[in-house]
DNA sequence: CATAAGGAATACC
DNA sequence: GGTATTCCTTATG
């Protein structure tokens, strides 16, 4: 992300990012580890409750996986927050377009002039990259772990639900699948907010809110890497999947194992001990169970059936139970 | 009661 | 044929 190319790109595709507060690919760590009372993913960076303000400027303090906003951003955005009589800040369907001013916009933000001015927005340039390399990045994942391709308009009947499925799962939403049945993604792409809340009173916003993004980050993939350069750059976007990436079927380790590479979306199912040994831990039996049912289209699948498999690694020298034998920690026999 | 280990049959590519 | 799934028994804490 960042290539002149992406930049150019950005300030013409609109990407409803909803408000920042609203964004659950940012907040919905913090939200997770909060509502379980357990300590914060590593790599999400916590505020005191009294520095995050209630508009949008909070989505900044993102979990973005194990990157972190450098202290000077975080510095100009308080600082930023902290002037006062600022515009309340504008719902970003009246500033959808992803570009360094747009960002600005979307946090309540003015851009000012002058070299201040210059540097500041240099800063909320990385912020923004920052952020959507993110989601490209999380998107890519659920993909993979789903197999199922980045644009929603190629879906069959089943990716929507898998992708339902997933949303539901991922961000605690109530269950919907039903009233979207039989829907293609081309169907969903043709539906507006309003017939989504007509379908789901509770989420069907948040579905739309999603679903755009989605498209949104589809449409950017698609500018950005025209032709060859998309090798260059799906290699980028999953350094270890290699062979893995290449969908189809994908072994229970694999899945582990990407799981794992992305700790602010799965860390509390599944997170390192100690990730120089390979050693992992499984939070949520039940949840990493139905999550690898999702994506071998398994609806039966339960932990007792995944450890099963787990086990069957024990021979084959992939998985192995640590020295000192946990409940549900195991250990990668060759860590990356 | 949830997890662990592993045998055995079966399904799937 | 390799891998995963399903079901099962037994053991452990």
């Amino acid at each position: 992300m960042g290539s002149p190319g992406c930049d150019r790109v950005g300030s013409t595709v609109p990407l409803p990012l909803m408000s920042f507060n609203d964004y659950p690919y940012s907040v919905s760590g913090l939200r997770a580890w909060e509502e379980e009372d357990t300590k914060p993913p590593r790599g999400l960076i916590s505020v005191p409750k009294h520095t995050a303000p209630e508009r949008s400027l909070q989505g900044v303090f993102l979990p973005c996986s194990d990157m972190l906003l450098t202290e000077d951003s975080l510095w100009l955005l308080k600082k930023k927050e902290a002037a006062p009589l600022e515009p309340p800040c504008k719902p970003l369907e009246q500033c959808p377009v992803i570009d360094s001013q747009g960002l600005g916009v979307g946090l309540g933000l003015e851009v000012p002039s002058g070299l201040e001015g210059q540097v500041e927005e240099r800063c909320l340039e990385q912020v923004q990259s920052i952020v959507l390399g993110e989601v490209m990045k999380d998107i890519e994942t659920a993909c993979k772990l789903l197999n199922i391709t980045s644009e929603p308009m190629e879906w069959n009947c089943g990716n929507v639900q898998k992708w339902l499925l997933w949303t539901e799962h991922l961000y605690r939403l109530p269950q919907v699948g039903k009233v979207f049945q039989e829907l293609s993604g081309k169907d969903l792409c043709s539906m507006t907010e309003e017939d989504f809340r007509q379908r789901s009173m509770q989420c069907g916003d948040l579905l739309f809110a999603h679903l755009d993004i989605w498209r949104s980050a589809a449409c950017m993939k698609e500018c950005c890497t025209p032709g060859d350069t998309k090798l260059h750059s799906a290699e980028e976007t999953c350094p270890e999947a290699d062979s893995s990436c290449s969908s189809q079927p994908i072994h229970l380790w694999q899945f582990l194992r990407q799981l794992l590479l992305k700790p602010h979306n799965y860390g509390r199912c599944i997170r390192w001990l100690n990730k120089e040994k390979g050693i992992f831990k499984i939070e949520n039996s039940a949840y990493v169970a139905r999550l690898w049912g999702l994506r071998k289209n398994r609806p039966a699948m339960n932990y007792d059936k995944l450890s099963r498999s787990i086990r069957q690694y024990y021979k084959k020298g992939i998985i192995r139970k640590p020295d000192v034998s946990q409940r549900l920690v195991y250990q990668f026999v060759h860590p990356v």
